[in-house]
RNA sequence: GGACGCAUAGCUCAGCUGGUUAGAGCGCUGCCCUCACAUGGCAGAGGUCGAAGGUUCAAGUCCUUCUGCGUCCACCA
């Protein structure tokens, strides 16, 4: 293996490992391989339409270091990954591509457009896998998925018949909400509530036996009011109960429609008057079904008013609207306009209005499904955390509704149902399946037409943990990797997906589909707003890659990863300076290190006899280290774990351990163990990490190493020192080494030493140093000067080039610097002894606390002394 | 209208079951181009832990109320 570059370049390494990877495709899981059994995570399938954001470069960041942990732990870890169809979403993509050709897709047709949607699909569909890939994403990546390949299309067909055939699929004509946009069906949760300010515009409906009286409605959405078929008050107004029954006039329309006494009417609201418009709001259609209203539809389903918005037929619902309030001004029955704020609901996906809307739509009965999720929640088989959104999950599932499952686009699953011309459904695999049934009922052959809408896209994702192991059919991996063990998702998502996901994982596998359910917070920009393309404060993981790496993108991220992370391009310094540090902080000791030595990986191997107090000492935070970081990744406390590791390493490995044992790297023990903390480190780190120190980690191990195939370190007690014995021996160590020093260099006791070094020549002609700088250190007279001669300095020599001067420095610490260190600690161990002693004589807390506490209390404290009078002894010695 | 979250150094956040002197990164000040790393090193300034009460020997940490942000849910026209 030649050196580590001079300079660290995550662009090259990264390129490099990617290559390895795509290569030689490590990740691929075979199910019953290890003896440690499955461990599967499905992703959440990012949209064929999808360019990485950084949503999801956070969520990807986290189920890749969830597996590769759990690889290193020897588990067949096995990450599935994929991309979702995305219904509605794909199809306005492909809609405005073809626009610019001058089409819309009426015009193509469904055949062509469909066919057009395939070839986006093949030629974009798979950007956003490759982009996962530069992300780190270790997924298994031949097992790739797609919502509408044809094993999954065969899932959703067997799950809509199977739910039929259960009864809990059903067709029917409701109040849904209606994208004139799009010109499909909604689900209640694709239709977001957004606060807007509007209007309450009061209106005069006269009697129609005496025009003088009459009531006032009061309404948002005036337009409405062509489809009125009745005026509701409550039964018990006394205000209205002498009009019950009475005849009004419709304005502008003329119609007649009567006065009719319903519960559901506040009193206290506007007026206490209600217009009923049973065919374009939910409650007005209850009020419709209970009274035997007349549903008037006044409205085409691209929000254009119909024939029965008689003068105002062909105006948009919002012309409409306006011109509606005119002419009711202008007839003086505009009583007054009243600014209101109210909940509008808008598309998920193009942001437009949406339309309660009358219309026949194909349903699933929630409930029964519901109580099963809910159950399996309440018996502990489904965790969530954090703990707070349980609560979410359980009360969508209490009060749930139907699902509308119908969508009138063409992008997605064609519903497995056939019509003949009397109407009859059949609901079926196949047309000849369909054909079979009709026959059946027919007694002969009859043309049958396939209902012409699809599937709502989460029709489909539902089934994703077992839908991709290849059910409905029963192999060895669905048996083997289902049910998977946790999900990384985000919380806007619990309802469309995750609580879905639970219900279908009990219906049609018997088993909820995962046990963990790990829900992070939203990435934002610096200022808290969501990040999007429209508001322009999006930044493009691909750029922080190229620019720091994949590896400072993660870090960074993970870093932040609290609750909603805030993201500005700065933060990602973080990760990169830490991968820098890594990089040269490995340098060093490979540097200093013999040939082979670094390849070590077992205690077992280091004389702890003969080992340095210094490497010790390191030994013993590193073991503390690994219990830390290894108990917060089993809890998913993965910012936690990496901010441990970012102090191990950068702290206590680099700025502690590492100057210690400069000078002193001839030591066979001290290379050992400064290597083997090293290499543990690293694999601690390759979750979070996994380029750098898979490239440091082959450069160590002398051969290119799949890490995430290494064993997770374990935790050895033994090595383990004391820590204070281990702090003390780290002091002697300083100690003895400026002992050797100064009886080498013949410094008298009471002399202060101002410096001494420790490293190799070679490391000054890279830097290629100035005369005036030599002259400046030899000045110093505490420096030998001679010629460059061993293994160290030829190669000091090669990156030298021309530089004629080299000076091996010797062994060295910076005294002035370690005192002030040492001092430091000592007086923080007084300081916390003096507080704990304090404590000690509080009569409270010795009379009331429990006896455990204060004894541990006591105990603590008589270490703290001992240890703080044993550093004033070091100090002693070296002042 | 319901539910939840957050308020800790100039900025962004850690601080798990109450118990050492409240931490980190960035920024700032000073010194250092010292031999792995200036994407670096050392030293330092900066906090009455949103406000007011309460529980306790002990509260950033538990309870109550308030204030200010934020998120989700919701068929008052």
């Amino acid at each position: 293996m030649p050196e580590l570059s001079a300079r660290y370049n995550p662009q090259d390494v990264e390129e490099k490992r990617l290559k390895l990877w795509q290569a030689r495709k490590p990740f691929h899981a075979t199910a019953g391989k290890s003896a440690k059994g499955p461990f599967a995570v499905v992703i959440p399938p990012p949209n064929v339409t999808g360019v990485l954001h950084m949503g999801h470069a956070l969520n990807n960041t986290l189920q890749d270091i969830l597996i590769r942990y759990k690889r290193m732990q020897g588990f067949d870890a096995m990450w599935m990954p994929g991309t979702d169809h995305a219904g509605i979403a794909t199809q306005n993509v492909v809609e405005k591509q073809i626009a610019k050709e001058g089409l819309t897709r009426e015009a193509l047709g469904r055949d062509k457009f469909t066919e057009r949607l395939w070839e986006w699909k093949a030629r974009h569909g798979d950007t956003i896998i490759d982009q996962l890939h530069k992300l780190g994403s270790s997924c298994d990546w031949d097992r790739l998925r797609f919502t509408m390949d044809e094993g999954y299309s065969e899932a959703v067909r067997e799950v809509f018949i199977t739910l039929h055939e259960r009864g809990l699929i059903y067709q029917g004509s409701y109040i849904i909400n209606w994208c004139p946009r799009c010109t499909t069906a909604l689900a209640d949760e694709e239709a977001e509530h957004k606060e807007a300010s509007g209007n309450l515009w009061h209106i005069r409906y006269s009697l129609k036996d005496d025009p003088s009286r009459g009531v006032i409605v009061a309404t948002t959405r005036p337009e409405t009011m062509l489809g009125d078929t009745a005026v509701a008050v409550n039964p018990a107004d006394e205000r209205y109960v002498h009009l019950i029954g009475k005849v009004i006039i419709l304005p502008l329309i003329g119609r007649e429609i009567t006065i009719i006494a319903d519960d559901f009417v506040d009193r206290s609201f506007g007026s206490g008057a209600v217009k009923v418009t049973p065919a374009h709001d939910p409650n007005d259609f209850a009020m419709g079904r209970r009274h035997n209203l007349e549903f008037i539809n006044i409205m085409h389903p691209n929000g254009v008013m119909n024939a029965n918005a008689g003068q105002f037929e062909g105006l948009d619902r919002f012309e409409a609207r306006r011109q509606i309030v005119r002419a009711l001004d202008e007839a003086g029955m505009l009583v007054k306009i009243e600014p209101h704020m109210n909940a509008v609901r808008r598309c998920y996906r193009c942001d437009t209005v949406v339309e309660p809307y009358l219309s026949r739509q194909w349903f699933v009965k929630m409930k029964p499904l519901a109580e099963k999720a809910l159950a399996a929640f309440h018996n502990g088989q489904l965790r969530i955390q954090p703990k707070r959104w349980e609560k979410v999950y359980e009360n969508w599932l209490v009060d749930i509704r139907d699902w509308c499952i119908s969508r009138q686009i063409w992008w997605g699953h064609r519903i497995p149902v056939w019509y003949d011309e009397q109407g009859n459904a059949f609901v079926a695999r196949s047309e000849a399946d369909a054909m079979e049934k009709a026959k059946v009922k027919h007694g002969k052959c009859v043309v049958l037409t396939q209902d012409p809408d699809v599937l709502d896209t989460w029709f489909s994702s539902w089934l994703w943990p077992f839908a991709t192991l290849g059910w409905p059919k029963t192999g060895q991996d669905l048996k083997y990797f289902y049910p998977t063990a946790a999900l990384f998702t985000a919380p806007e998502i619990i309802f469309f997906w995750v609580a879905r996901m639970v219900m279908a994982g009990i219906e049609f596998m018997g088993e909820v589909p995962f046990k963990d359910v790990i829900l992070h917070g939203t990435v934002r920009d610096a200022k808290g707003r969501k990040m999007s393309k429209s508001l322009g404060n999006a930044i493009d993981p691909l750029e922080i890659i190229g620019e720091y790496g994949a590896d400072a993108l993660r870090f960074s991220m993970i870093l932040n990863s609290g609750q909603d992370i805030f993201i500005s391009k700065e933060k990602f310094e973080i990760g990169r300076n830490f991968a820098n540090k890594l990089w040269n902080a490995s340098r060093f000791v490979l540097m200093g290190v013999r040939p082979g030595i670094s390849d070590i990986s077992h205690f077992a191997d280091i004389d702890h006899a003969a080992l340095d107090p210094a490497s010790q000492w390191v030994i013993s935070r590193y073991q503390t280290a690994l219990v830390s970081v290894t108990e917060a990744v089993e809890q998913f406390r993965y910012s936690e774990a990496e901010n441990t590791l970012y102090e191990f390493f950068w702290g206590t490995y680099c700025d502690w351990y590492l100057e210690m044992i400069k000078g002193r790297m001839d030591d066979i023990n001290t290379q050992k163990a400064a290597c083997l903390v090293l290499k543990n480190t690293l694999k601690m780190l390759h979750p979070f990490v996994p380029f750098v120190t898979e490239e440091i980690y082959s450069h160590m191990a002398g051969r290119e190493t799949i890490l995430t195939f290494e064993p997770w370190p374990v935790h050895e007690d033994k090595y383990a020192h004391a820590g204070a014995e281990a702090d003390i021996g780290m002091v002697v160590a300083i100690i003895t080494s400026i002992r050797n020093i100064r009886a080498q260099w013949n410094i008298k006791p009471n002399d202060p030493v101002e410096c001494v070094f420790v490293g190799a020549g070679h490391a000054l002609a890279r830097l290629r140093l100035h005369e005036t700088m030599i002259k400046r250190l030899v000045r110093m007279s505490k420096i030998r000067y001679e010629a460059v001669a061993d293994g160290i300095r030829n190669s000091a020599a090669g990156v030298a080039g021309d530089v004629k001067f080299f000076i091996p420095l010797g062994d060295l610490i910076d005294i002035p610097k370690e005192k002030s260190r040492i001092m430091a600690e000592v007086a923080q161990m007084e300081k916390a002894a003096g507080a704990i002693a304090g404590r000690l004589s509080n009569e409270g807390f010795v009379s009331k606390a429990p006896a455990e506490v204060i004894e541990k209390e006591r105990q603590r404290m008589m270490e703290l002394k001992a240890r703080a009078v044993d550093f004033s002894k070091a100090l002693a010695c070296l002042i």
